[in-house]
RNA sequence: GCCCCCUUGGCGCAGUCGGCAGCGCGUUUCCAUGGUAAGGAAAAGGUCGUCGGUUCGAUUCCGACAGGGGGCUCCA
């Protein structure tokens, strides 16, 4: 007798597995069925359940059935390559967020092209068409890794787990085996793979998968230890899961940021210059300056003050802030002019205690806000650099905050209400924290740690959003929060910071007088919001697919005249909107309308205007918005301005498109 | 930095099994006067990323380098 999870239970006969269970529900159920779950732990079909035990069958369509279906499409992946290639050692090929991927060491260093991708797909089918049987088999520890013995990556793995196994470690568990014992998987005689389980029954239920792409990736990722080669791909438990997955990437592709920003003619990369060193066209400087702007009259509203400082100083002031000890390899190399040392700034952090050191503050002073957009520069390898989103020379939404100790908290959390009121003005409305708290190695005192991550903790208890709390994951002298938004197809990414820095006011021996007439430290918060204007960029142009909100738009209007006769008018609908700070253009009728209109559109300005002799005898124009179906006409023109600017104060619409 | 891929007019791409290169968009000019996603014609525009090698001859084959892309690592 078996329970089920709608709370039902089952009778079977003993020596059941979970497939006969299955088939006993339903024979649709048992074709579905991949993989059961018994006592919470997943195991294979095969699986002989036991009386009471609590059964869950796992199907495709589930994340968890797409796991085992992945996971198991990599070993068709490893049994293909070894047939290929033999001599090959194969490392691990877990499932991943979208896929999977297997690290392989191929045989006299060879390296895999994409195009050995379509030779080894068609092995693959073949395997599967062979509808090889994945048996389970246990083994002791010495039969692992005599069974293993020419696959040195799968012993060291053997080892590790039976030295985790025997200190009683967690990592057995990281690993995927989970008893004093391994479990392997054998496809065919010759083809046996050491693995945790569960899988299919037989390569026949695999099939709709697609390897991707190949890459180098070091073993365990380390980059002191041997690199493998690495092939990507991704299974679906159907062929239309796998033809959406494939669409999604599409649409990923279509929004690209630096597509887009080719396409409208908003930045580009100059090789001249250098890597991640990007320059801004007039119209993407527009939308930067509209975003920095915002952001700008934003922090006056909670009380911050604008500072400026400049982009290097000498190496004394880094030596005491500490970067030079903690992160000297993310910093560009260093200046020598008359007899001192410059460094570019990797941050804005020490510059700004200095303007605060300037003078003796008093308890009344505080908290003192310190705003700038601080240009930094910082060295980050070629390998790394991603358009917008990883530079080398960032400007950050940077400011610290220098409060007494007992405004922390009350900081804090009206912080978090103005980071999000700021991203909620972008547009960006679904947010996940994090809350990293103190590592092993820390410096500071225990009761610091405890206070600031209470602190934090309470801010975002208080801004009701979902976090999670990643135990040690803090800098080594301050707990942190890190705010991730999702975009506008589920895309996940790393944005704001608020980081209570404990050490820098000690660094720099910073004080204040209290009320009892005695110096006292200040704490101190970093914080940025957009992280990074050249990111937040980026990810603003793939949430909105380039369709920017009016507010941001570069071309808010295009004004078209229907023929040359209605020039004049356009050029008079143009002076109007632009006395009311609309920013508007105007294409004359020098090529047919439907032209005119099209070329607009791929622009993605919001708002077409159609002018013609209608318009020119009532003093209205055609409206054709983006991403409505079809164009509006009549409208008067104070009409359109007023809607509009209702618009831009909104900070919405129109609608993507 | 390491592995794989790419580099042909402003942009997107063909192509040359080695014999001094082609399309579409865009640009310019002329014609067309067109009410909502491409009107027509003509012209201009490329030492095929750079340097070296093989060859009678290299944009094509080989090598190095540079730039770009996908990963690894790291992070905003």
């Amino acid at each position: 007798m078996v329970s089920l999870p709608d709370g039902s239970s089952r009778t079977l006969t003993l020596g059941s597995t979970a497939y006969d269970l299955a088939l006993s529900i339903g024979s649709r159920l048992a074709k579905d069925a991949l993989a059961v779950e018994v006592s919470g732990e997943q195991r294979d079909l095969s699986y002989e359940l036991h009386d009471g035990d609590p059964v869950r069958i796992i199907t495709g369509g589930s994340n968890e059935g797409r796991e085992v279906i992945r996971h198991s499409t990599a070993h068709v992946l490893a049994q293909a390559v070894v047939s290929l290639w033999p001599g090959t050692k194969f490392a691990i090929g877990p499932f991943i967020a979208d896929g999977f991927y297997y690290d392989f060491d191929l045989p006299g260093g060879a390296h895999f092209t994409d195009d050995d991708l379509g030779r080894i797909e068609a092995r693959m089918r073949e395997i599967i068409k062979e509808n090889q049987p994945f048996v389970r088999e246990e083994h002791t520890f010495d039969e692992g890794l005599s069974l293993f013995d020419d696959q040195p990556y799968k012993t060291e793995i053997i080892r590790g787990v039976r030295d985790a196994s025997l200190s009683g470690d967690d990592l057995v568990k990281e690993i995927g085996l989970s008893t004093n014992e391994v479990s392997a998987y054998r496809n065919t005689e010759s083809f046996v793979d050491l693995c945790r389980g569960p899988h299919v029954p037989a390569t026949g239920r695999l099939g709709h998968f697609k390897l991707t792409r190949v890459a180098g990736a070091y073993w365990r990722g380390d980059e002191h230890r041997p690199q493998l080669q690495r092939i990507y791909g991704t299974a679906f438990e159907s062929a239309s899961a796998l033809s959406d997955y494939l669409h999604r990437l599409d649409e990923a592709e279509r929004r690209d940021h630096r597509k887009i920003g080719a396409e409208l003619d908003l930045f580009h990369f100059p090789p001249e210059i250098g890597g991640g060193l990007p320059v801004f066209h007039p119209k993407g400087a527009l939308i930067r300056q509209t975003m920095e702007d915002f952001s700008l009259s934003m922090h006056r509203q909670h009380g911050y003050q604008q500072v400026w400082t400049p982009h290097i100083a000498k190496s004394t002031l880094f030596e005491t802030s500490g970067h030079l000890q903690w992160y000297a390899e993310g910093m560009y190399p260093p200046m020598e002019m008359e007899g001192a040392t410059y460094y570019p700034k990797p941050m804005n952090c020490p510059m700004h205690i200095l303007i605060y050191k300037d003078k003796q503050h008093s308890y009344r002073d505080l908290p003192l806000r310190f705003f700038e957009f601080g240009t930094v520069y910082r060295f980050e390898r070629s390998g790394v650099l991603h358009g917008l989103t990883r530079v080398r020379g960032i400007t950050q939404d940077d400011a610290h905050i220098f409060c007494a100790p007992d405004q922390l908290a009350n900081e804090l959390r009206t912080l978090l209400e103005f980071v999000l009121d700021l991203l909620r003005a972008f547009g960006l409305t679904e947010f996940e924290a994090e809350l990293a708290t103190r590592p092993e190695k820390f410096v500071g005192e225990q009761w610091e740690w405890d206070e600031a991550t209470d602190a934090l903790r309470s801010a975002l208890e208080s801004a009701n959003i979902p976090f999670v709390v990643a135990e040690g994951e803090g800098a080594f002298y301050a707990p942190k929060i890190d705010v991730h938004v999702r975009d506008a197809i589920g895309r996940r990414w790393q944005l704001s910071t608020l980081q209570v820095d404990l050490q820098l006011p000690q660094r720099f021996d910073m004080s204040f007088v209290g009320a009892d007439n005695v110096r006292h430290r200040p704490w101190m918060i970093h914080r940025a919001l957009f992280g990074s204007v050249e990111r937040f960029f980026g990810i603003l142009l793939e949430h909105y697919a380039g369709n920017l909100p009016t507010w941001l738009a570069p071309v808010q209007v295009r004004i078209l005249s229907v023929r040359d006769v209605h020039d004049s008018y356009a050029d008079e609908v143009c002076r109007v909107l632009r006395a009311r700070n609309i920013r508007v253009d105007v294409e004359l009728a020098d090529e047919p309308l439907g032209g005119r209109v099209r070329r607009a559109k791929l622009e993605k300005i919001p708002y077409v205007l159609v002018v013609g002799d209608a318009d020119v005898s009532s003093g209205t124009v055609g409206v054709n918005a983006r991403g409505s179906a079809s164009p509006e006409r009549d409208v008067a023109i104070d009409t359109f301005a007023e809607r509009l600017e209702m618009e831009i104060a909104a900070k919405s619409g129109p609608d993507p498109s």
